[in-house]
DNA sequence: AAGAAGTGGGAATACGTTTGCGCACGGTCG
DNA sequence: CGACCGTGCGCAAACGTATTCCCACTTCTT
């Protein structure tokens, strides 16, 4: 194992590395870039000086001079981070891919932290802001005419002008729901989150639109609730009890649908053989430890944060910056709470 | 809304204020920095020039100047994250109220990328490392004689000299058979996670000697298995048959909790009056979505990454490293799954 | 009124890097 | 043998800020 330099005190500089290989420091810049016209053996002389005394440019230095800092800003508030993580860890993968390097950034969804945290961010002089959070209604825009691009992710910014990129619910419901009559189920019924979530509402309008299109209605009413399985089992006997022939569940959440998996076997219903299960998130704890394992529709959190990188490294590029609002397609992740009854 | 200053295009410079308010650079900075003593009519000026450019000093300027950065970076693997990000956000939120701010990089458990992302770090002059992974066996330092301090969170070094900190598994495994044997359990069964886990162990070692304590003996052999529900079901069995009078079951996991707690309820056993469940990890969603809401351990893991932050602030401050491996007390949460039968 | 004491502010330098410009040297050709 | 050209490298400016030193001017003292 080759053990790093020995120059713990103090890094070493340019400068060093200049008297090290006895030439002047622009010619070692040179030689280190590959910029300027030298003999071979100055350039290796420089870069063997460099190696020697474990040399690396000092970014601030770098920056200072170029007008860059190569660093962009991850603001998020969804302290529980079920959600902005996945879309972080994806924003931070395209990022790193790409040499800048990542300031996180945790509001915890207090307006006074998030300006706070806006402040300091930009008198670090970073060159975008990826704005991410929990999903729910459009949020205000973290601030007008900042100097630097902003992109919202897995959260939407009421502000028209701005860029969001969020998951497209509503054909998720359609994936889901496309399942389901794919597999030979007619009679769906849906429990959802509150009503108060776009979300809940675009995944329900994928659901009924599809539906419509087959000429079927969801069984019962749509039964908005909470995220939670104990609204799941609740709703659950509700729907049991307005659509006893329902033969098939698209739950707006993997909990809901675990709720709802719970009843149904309590209440002798069958899954998938009965009743088909869908779910929605693809949180594979929830959605593996269900019985059976849940169908579900997986949001491609991930893939969601590294397009709202790569856009805003195209805007850093100064490519024009579009604005509204975008959606990533949605997957459908199958399992055996949906497997087709012969 | 005070719409921010109109300096779109480029940030303003002290140079700029110094212009502004006809000063030199030297004065505008002593202005703003409080330092030389100069009239109180030329502060004002200074200031007021300040403030109506929106001048913020260059962090880049100050940092080479200064020789310091006021970043760290926070070093994770654990993708999955379920562990490692309440530890990330209570480092950030100690790091964030001392003015420093948090390189982000995931490393996604591959050496080659951790190497990597190690290197940019130093680059990038950070003052200090924090590495956080997912808690398993201790993992290989990230590198020796690093020029800057290295704390290591909710994973730990096999290096006897690093500082790590991590959760009290023991404690925690002592707190929760403790909390059985006060609501007047005495036959308590244990199924945990794979053996080759250190956390599985130590909670395992708490509740032996605990019960010890109390002149008893684990009901059934402990069983060692998966952090999973599917081995939580299945264990639930095995214990069952093994010790049909077992009166209480502590689990490794809330995920294995869960999976026991719909064993038990399948086989007529109710929770809590026939068998109380403790869980491990307090993770919400798990602990509050079963029936019935599970008393659980947490295990602070935000204070983890608090500690972890504060210690490598004293460290880049130049106070002495100790070193070894350092605990943080678990706490228990008691909900319905351990309320006293009467 | 002249010297001393004190105050306000400017010039210069440093941090580490990049880069344009120019100089010296050697070789080639007329 | 002199003019010209290309190569190889150094010099110096620049990025934005903080700080030290020093100078000029005001004010007080005798």
């Amino acid at each position: 194992m080759a053990s790093p330099p020995e120059q713990v005190a103090r890094p070493a500089t340019i400068r060093d590395v200049a008297a090290a290989a006895a030439v002047s420091i622009g010619t070692a810049s040179k030689a280190l870039n590959g910029r300027g016209r030298m003999r071979d053996e100055t350039r290796d002389r420089v870069l063997a000086a460099a190696e020697r005394l474990g040399f690396r440019p000092n970014p601030l230095a770098q920056g200072l001079l170029a007008g860059r800092t190569y660093t962009v800003g991850l603001v998020t508030g969804d302290s529980y981070g079920r959600f902005s993580i996945p879309v972080m860890l994806g924003a931070e993968d395209a990022l790193g891919a790409g040499q800048i390097s990542v300031f996180l950034c945790d509001t915890r969804d207090d307006p006074i932290r998030e300006r706070h945290y806006l402040e300091r961010l930009l008198a670090r002089r970073v060159e975008g802001i990826i704005v991410t959070g929990r999903r729910t209604e459009p949020r205000p825009g973290i601030g007008h005419d900042l100097p630097v691009p902003v992109v919202y992710a897995m959260t939407q910014s009421t502000d028209e002008s701005d860029y969001s990129i969020i998951p497209d619910d509503r054909g998720g419901g359609v994936l889901a729901t496309r399942h389901l009559l794919a597999t030979g189920r007619a009679r769906v019924g849906h429990i959802t989150g509150p009503e108060g979530f776009q979300a809940a509402r675009e995944r329900a309008a994928g659901l009924t639109a599809t539906l419509a299109e087959a000429g079927l209605e969801p069984a019962g009413e749509i039964l908005f609730g909470e995220w939670s399985e104990e609204w799941g089992r609740q709703a659950a006997d509700i729907l049991l009890h307005a659509a006893p022939d329902v033969d098939a569940v698209f739950c707006g959440s993997d909990q809901i649908a675990r709720g709802v998996a719970e009843t149904l076997r309590e209440r002798g219903r069958r899954v998938p053989d009965d009743v088909a299960l869908v779910g929605f998130d693809n949180w594979e704890p929830m959605a593996l430890g269900c019985r059976p394992p849940l169908t579900t529709v997986d949001m491609n959190l991930g893939e969601i944060g590294r397009l709202a990188a790569r856009h805003l490294l195209d805007a850093i590029a100064g490519e024009p910056v579009p604005s509204g609002v975008h959606t990533v397609p949605a997957t459908l992740v199958p399992r055996a709470s949906t497997r087709r009854s012969i």
